[in-house]
DNA sequence: TCCCGTGGCAAACAGTTGTTTACTGAATCC
DNA sequence: GGATTCAGTAAACAACTGTTTGCCACGGGA
């Protein structure tokens, strides 16, 4: 990684990034035990190992570092979504496979996911939206998806719309509970979530016949 | 209100709950703007008009403050839960009132909504924890409501309670959407709970039937 | 090689924070 | 009616905060 960067960017850009980097991570250790809004600057210089000033070298105040920090939590939850979109498989396998996922990407990344969790409607605006943004095109990428599959013929965009909805609001939900369960707890969290989606799914597959 | 208190009470004790709630009142208003984890003990006592020392006098800490308001805050929820769960109808009207008896509380409580939302997943361990155990106790009484159903015959405990956990997870995001929502995307929103509820409903009823 | 751009530093700034101390005055009890 | 309890006070404490200033050292283009 470093080498890579060393390469294309030269020595002057490269040490900045990695301090940016080394900022973006401490203040990412810091809010496992605290919110953004209670962050201080020289908590986090201070972690880094760098004087309080360097701060603004490369972000404006905490809120500019926490829509960084968006971009990178949602990034990585970004690819794990494609992957799963992109399996085409029968419902019943695809439940089990995308809880496994989930319960996957939270223990490879609990911090971003709590970050995710505890900033989606915590004090800092900037933040807040730039969440709200990336789950909305989360959203239209799974209603994407879900338009194409054979089940969703008859079906209006709105609708398609709801339905994606729910799908992530409902990603989110299961992976904060997987972030505060114990390991032995692991199994009956990833045990619910499947039934919930199953649930859904078999209403997804009776929608208009019924109503 | 205060004649009540006051005759029950004497001058003592009714004046002390009076300040009481006056701190839990000022802090539920910052906090409108700000999480917990950054909320001064001082920045609370100035809105009220109280020396900064007289705050210990109620509360240990910020964090003992922020249970009580947990308390205060889901005990109005709570009210209205039950409200719901009490009527007994069909499903198709059952829906469209608990989404508009959702949409009412957000109006009459929304700094109440919003403490819980972005406090259930906020930085501050004990709050946290009250949430959470309050959620579950909500939970237990929606399922015990549903058990009774007769749409509900033949299901396990286990299956009832993992429906009630989606419909408290979604009653929450729900009211944390109206929070968020302009007062012209308050019917929209009410329209996708409206139909996501539908489709939950509709899957409930093939859930033996089909797997 | 020299010079410019710039990431990082040290120091100082005025404010703010939580907590402790000793106190006052009024409601309560006997 | 006198003694006691106790909610609220004022003042002081050290520790911390975000932000600004002028400075240095050094990588990169000429």
């Amino acid at each position: 990684m470093s080498s890579s960067t060393h390469a294309t960017l030269g020595v002057r850009q490269a040490q900045k990034l990695k301090t940016r980097q080394a900022l973006l991570d401490a203040a990412l250790r810091l809010l496992e035990e605290q919110s953004l809004s209670s962050l201080g600057l020289r908590e986090v210089t201070r972690v880094v190992g760098v004087a309080p000033a360097a701060f603004y070298r490369h972000f404006r105040d905490m809120a500019e570092l926490g829509v960084a920090l968006v971009e990178e939590s949602l990034g990585s939850l970004h690819v794990m979504i494609r992957a799963v979109l992109a399996e085409q498989q029968e419902a019943e396998e695809v439940i089990d496979r995308s809880v496994e996922a989930v319960a996957g990407h939270v223990r490879r990344h609990p911090a971003h996911v709590r970050f995710i969790a505890r900033e989606r409607h915590g004090g800092v605006r900037a933040v807040r939206e730039a969440i709200a943004a990336e789950l909305e095109r989360f959203g239209d990428e799974v209603a994407a998806a879900l338009a194409a599959q054979e089940v969703s013929q008859g079906w209006s965009a709105e609708d398609v719309r709801m339905l994606a909805g729910l799908y992530v609001d409902h990603l989110v939900m299961t992976a904060s509970a997987f972030l505060e369960a114990s390991p032995e707890e692991e199994r009956a969290i990833a045990d619910t979530a499947g039934r919930q989606l199953r649930l859904i799914s078999l209403g997804r597959r009776h929608w208009r016949a019924a109503s």
